[in-house]
DNA sequence: ATCGCTTTTGAAAACGTTTTCAGCGAGAGA
DNA sequence: TCTCTCGCTGAAAACGTTTTCAAAAGCGAT
């Protein structure tokens, strides 16, 4: 087993110096046709395969980015992760992915090792919103960066891709209560996580819109384990009058919630109307299916995929810029029906 | 923003030598004291990181590990990865992740890509089983590997973590029997999957010792799409007599069951019985809840990290090694009832 | 033939570390 | 006092590239 060539090897093997070598493999102009085709087989020749280290040492970037997530497990960041990956490695990067396992205060520490790797970029989708240090340490590294799903704070120069949530949530809450819901129950994820606070505004305004009283008890905030989830998804079930719809942001608290609904012999679609958000595998699957906000996840990694390479080959004036896509209401079984109280109320 | 502080800077800093500075700050013997704390001062005055391609290319190790898939968004992938991740993280490695988009001829790219990282490790699950090429470059770089769910040829000297798929299906069918069940179907995933040949030789070597004649129309093979699951279950539900239990070899191969069974009206759990393989979300809270056989896929993930960090450690001398663990199968509704042949043969 | 310009090439510096080598001082043994 | 070791430190080499700088060579015009 040969140890690898290097470059000098080559040179050596071609008759010229390191730096011919190095020029005619990287293209660069003046360089004679008759050298450049020895230097290429030569090459060849011995499999030279430029050192990645060394060429990104003297370049100064590592043709890497980083990816913050706060849990791959999650199949909705899986598979923003999929497609934002595929786009970057199509332009040259590979990726290194860091979990910050939903852990607020791990994120720092995923953030500083990914900048001690020297990427080249950070696409950063860590459960938690981003508390003050992180964002801080974003902005003074000066990697860039784009967040998803996350609102960055004014001057901040980062990148965005956000979905809309509101439209569909009000969207959402509009078409329960024609169904005849009034009693219309929310969980959350956490509080500070900025698509819960979208879907929370949301739903809290549409409901204002339709003259719903709110009933604060409805309505709670799950952090992101299913277990959780299931447990408040218990806790919203306890209050009187039950409500007759729920709303359930995001698909491990759906988890959660139907573990619960099942727990209380509650049938979905007949007892209490259900809504998710993020069409998963599950709400297709479910009998009764699971009305759903859907939003087409590809497109949001490939938009942060392009928006961060735009941002790289911007470099040295770092700009902000956010990016919101559109969602749908896609109404299934679980949620289209008329409530009973409809006709208790007519 | 001040430009990040070099070993020099320290060095000036702490009116030392930079050898000085790397001996005191890497804990080398035959430092003093003196000189240490000065320099420790230092260097965290001016929050020196040491540069990670500097390092790296004299240390000649990356201290990371690439870590190869076919799709990071099947979840059963994504949660060996997450465990995996963990345990490499707390050694101090980060792991590159790149997926070869379950397409076989695009592994050999990504193990490139990955070896010219100089990661010095390697994990790979691909969801293909690996072709010659693969396998040949594998061994011919000399980077410690570690193989999820695969078969090491005789003579390959990488480490694989395996699960023990035969004693599980062997037990499923069995199962099956005892209720009743005689044409049994069977879904697996591509023909050349190593978790597809094992769990098909078990399935058939149940079947043989329960004296029940194999119909080989009722085993079909699918890729690793849920589109491709679906159609695969529909040719299957074609035969007369209807099967009326069905095992399907992984969770994407379940999704489209599930949908051909709903699509053809069938009523798990009562007109047909279901086992799946890897218990899921959906496994769970499907009505029926389903049959599975299930693995602890954080064990499994962790187990690779162990193993490959061993590997890493053994530098040099590369040997072989195989680890296989249980799977266990966890009998719910979809298939704990009596075959309604039962009585028709009694 | 000489001058200026352009194209082509090689030598060497640079990137920021770690590691080797050698030197320096001090304490010990003669 | 002189050597010999031993602990500590600094200078410089090395890792494998890219890039700068300068020199050589080709060439048309004076």
């Amino acid at each position: 087993m040969s140890q690898k060539a290097t470059i000098h090897d080559v040179a050596h093997h071609a008759r010229v110096s390191v730096s011919s070598v190095s020029r005619a493999l990287n293209n660069y102009p003046h360089v004679s046709e008759a050298l450049k085709t020895r230097v290429v087989e030569a090459a060849e020749e011995l499999d030279y395969q430029p050192a990645f280290l060394a060429h990104s040492l003297r370049r100064g970037e590592t043709n890497s980015i980083g990816f913050l997530v706060g849990s791959i497990a999650n199949p909705v960041i899986s598979t923003i992760y999929e497609a934002a990956a595929e786009a970057l490695a199509t332009n040259g990067y590979a990726v290194t992915l860091v979990s910050s396992r939903n852990q607020a205060d791990l994120d720092i520490a995923c953030l500083r090792l990914l900048a001690s790797r020297q990427v080249s970029g950070l696409i950063v989708s860590s459960a938690s919103e981003s508390p003050e240090p992180s964002r801080r340490f974003i902005q003074e590294t000066n990697i860039p960066t784009v967040m998803l799903d996350r609102a960055p704070v004014d001057g901040e120069r980062v990148f965005a891709v956000q979905s809309d949530h509101e439209s569909s949530i009000r969207e959402a809450v509009f078409h329960l209560v024609e169904n005849g819901h009034r009693n219309i129950g929310f969980i959350g994820g956490p509080q500070g996580f900025y698509p819960t606070q979208q879907r929370f505004r949301a739903y809290q305004e549409a409901l204002a819109e339709a003259r719903i009283p709110p009933r604060s008890e409805l309505v709670r905030f799950a952090s992101f384990t299913e277990t959780d989830a299931f447990a408040e998804a218990l806790l919203l079930m306890r209050n009187r009058p039950l409500p007759t719809a729920l709303i359930v942001a995001g698909n491990i608290i759906l988890i959660g919630a139907l573990q619960a609904l099942q727990d209380r012999q509650l049938a979905v679609g007949r007892d209490i109307a259900l809504v998710a958000c993020d069409d998963i595998h599950l709400t297709q699957l479910y009998r009764p299916p699971v009305t759903v906000i859907r939003r087409d996840l590809n497109l949001l990694g490939k938009t942060a995929a392009r928006l961060l390479l735009q941002g790289i080959a911007n470099n040295g004036n770092r700009t902000d810029r956010v990016i919101k896509l559109p969602t749908q209401l896609v109404i299934r079984e679980s949620s289209d029906y008329l409530c009973d109280e409809l006709f208790i109320r007519g």
